[in-house]
DNA sequence: TCAAAACATTAAACTAGTTTAATAAAGCAA
DNA sequence: TTGCTTTATTAAACTAGTTTAATGTTTTGA
């Protein structure tokens, strides 16, 4: 069952095997259907979790009723709203299963148990957060400097795998257009080609 | 010289005295005039600074020229291009002072001394990048979802301080868009007082 | 399996933000 | 103090992206 997020500790620290086995026991298996939600705003994030099949979005909706995604996680991707999970704190985000998933979770109590008692994991969450932050910096740098229809070339491109799972209009609600626009640029790429 | 720098930690973790004051001895103080560099695109990021005085930018410039401001730094804040430094590749970014200025620097080399000797070192770094990625996090929301009028005006009223030391050229390449339709905003705004 | 809901596309009018250029004001180096 | 560079403002033409609405297609759930 932990199989994957074994190899996926494996590829940030190097860490033990029994160390390993001993902090992927503290996850939860669940199984989450289509549509249903693994966080809704106003509640406490009480998990960090890690996608091991399926497609989730993490996503905001601002005053006006407009959707907002921060990211997609798909098969080997953590989620969580960090904000609140770390502050606990009402989050101001929902995360929903865009697909048939499961997750493997951890609660607060046992991260903190493994940052207590596993100084590796420490280290493991640090080095984590900061190769998300630098992606995250990329993104908002390409959104302060490029137009829609690079971005969306650019993203087709990175994740041509994740693309095909997407309906146009959770692909706008990430690039920052609407589904309409989207539809423009799309039919714009197919006529150059 | 450190008193600041002690002040900042103590707001994240809670450390004995010695051991603030040894952590706090392993950063170099300098002197950066305005408008020369801690760092330029292609270097490798050989630091990670504390503002002790003065005003930095961090920004990117882009294939067509323009500057895209990542953040800014005053007084009380980090700096550093974390994705450079930690992987030690060369950076993307600039990082110029924008008033005569003066930083606390700690090597990469002092940083692993401290990681493996001060456990709880570790543990700061992971809450302030988590901080960190929490803010850019919310900017990146703002940004996929509101005006450029409304941005501005939050800005104008999140850092007062701030924006008074800033020239409209600086605020409009952070907010993401051209001085000339700030000129707009902030006319439009006067006229409705 | 059928009706309802969600989705993708297109068109047309609209608006937020850019571009270029001109002008005046402020800051800076010699 | 002067001249040079940078900055802020304004105008006018332009373009990237939105809005609303209509149409056909696909998906879904009972």
């Amino acid at each position: 069952m932990t199989e994957l997020l074994q190899k996926n500790i494996a590829a940030h620290i190097s860490l033990s095997n029994p160390e390993t086995e001993a902090f992927c026991n503290l996850f939860q298996h669940e199984i989450i259907k289509k549509r249903s939600f693994l966080l809704r705003e106003g509640e406490v994030c009480k998990f960090e979790g890690f996608v091991i099949k399926g497609l989730f979005r993490v996503y905001h909706i601002d005053k006006d009723g407009f959707e907002q995604i921060l990211y997609f996680a798909i098969e080997n991707w953590w989620i969580t709203d960090i904000d609140s999970f770390t502050n606990e704190t009402p989050s101001q985000l929902f995360i929903e299963a865009l697909e048939d998933s499961e997750v493997l979770l951890i609660s607060k109590k046992d991260k903190e148990f493994a940052y207590s008692n596993m100084p590796e994991i420490e280290k493991l969450f640090r080095v984590m957060t900061q190769k998300t932050h630098v992606a995250l910096q990329r993104r908002m740098i390409d959104n302060l400097s490029k137009t829609a229809e690079s971005r969306y070339i650019e993203f087709s491109e990175k994740y041509p795998q994740l693309i095909q799972r997407l309906s146009n209009i959770q692909v706008a609600a990430y690039l920052g257009i609407t589904n309409v626009f989207l539809s423009n640029i799309r039919k714009k790429i197919a006529l150059k080609k």
